[in-house]
DNA sequence: AACCTTTCTGCAACTGGGTTGCATTAACTT
DNA sequence: AAGTTAATGCAACCCAGTTGCAGAAAGGTT
């Protein structure tokens, strides 16, 4: 699929991702459209976004689907075995940067690592 | 809360865990179930078990819940950090014995990490 | 045994995230 | 401006999980 046209609400989800530095969920690009805008436009923006490499997704430590900008993503090779880190002071959802060493396991084979992390981002710390 | 009574669903629960040696789903658990038995029920079940320390729950990388028994777990300290795997050919989800060394990352502190990798187990590595 | 109390269970209804089919509207092409 | 095709809104739906309540089963007491 992936996105063909330039249309307002497709601005406007790469803008609310262009402003916020880190990851949002569907929920709350919904909340920043204008009301009016349809939940069912949203998905489906988001989700074209993601086949276009613009965006990837991935799953908090509850379940909760995060949508972020891809940064340096080679649109051929997706891997985003990168950590994501939520605050838990400001609930702030991020992609850490870097890959993440793959853990050796005996026995098994290893080939995606999906890390979660929780803890104190730096405002909260030095707050 | 937790578990006061023994029941017949209650040990039905109990033994699917006990046969099961990975983690599974509300759902699969359902289906173990006689057909009548709720799914309130089982909900119901595996929260109060949870509560006791029997079982822990843990989000598989698409966002589904597993639960699976603790083994070692020191009925005080619930950490969990351990990783769990799926493997990508007969689906298994199962916890991997021993805590994953909590990764360093400069700016942020770390209090908790979830990790869920996927790959082959031994049983299909060798099939 | 019968009786009482409390927990457990089933049911139905509901919530929340997400999806689908279809008719309408808007973007791009010519 | 007209035609094509993608994007949108809408309503209805699916699925996992939750809630309130009435009735059934456990366990204790006599």
């Amino acid at each position: 699929m992936g996105v063909l046209r330039k249309t307002k609400n497709l601005e406007r989800v790469l803008a609310a991702f262009a402003d916020e530095g880190g990851a949002l969920t569907a929920k709350a690009v919904l909340d920043l459209m204008p009301s009016g805008v349809n939940k069912t436009t949203v998905y489906r923006l988001l989700e074209r976004l993601k086949d276009d490499g613009v965006l990837h997704s991935f799953t908090s430590g509850d379940g909760v689907v995060h949508y972020a900008k891809c940064h340096a993503c080679p649109n051929s090779a997706h891997v985003h075995s990168h950590p994501h880190f939520q605050c838990e002071s400001c609930n702030e959802v991020t992609c850490l940067e870097g890959e993440f060493p793959l853990p050796e396991w005996q026995g098994i084979r290893i080939s995606e690592a999906q890390i979660f992390l929780k803890g104190q981002c730096t405002n909260c710390l030095s707050a």
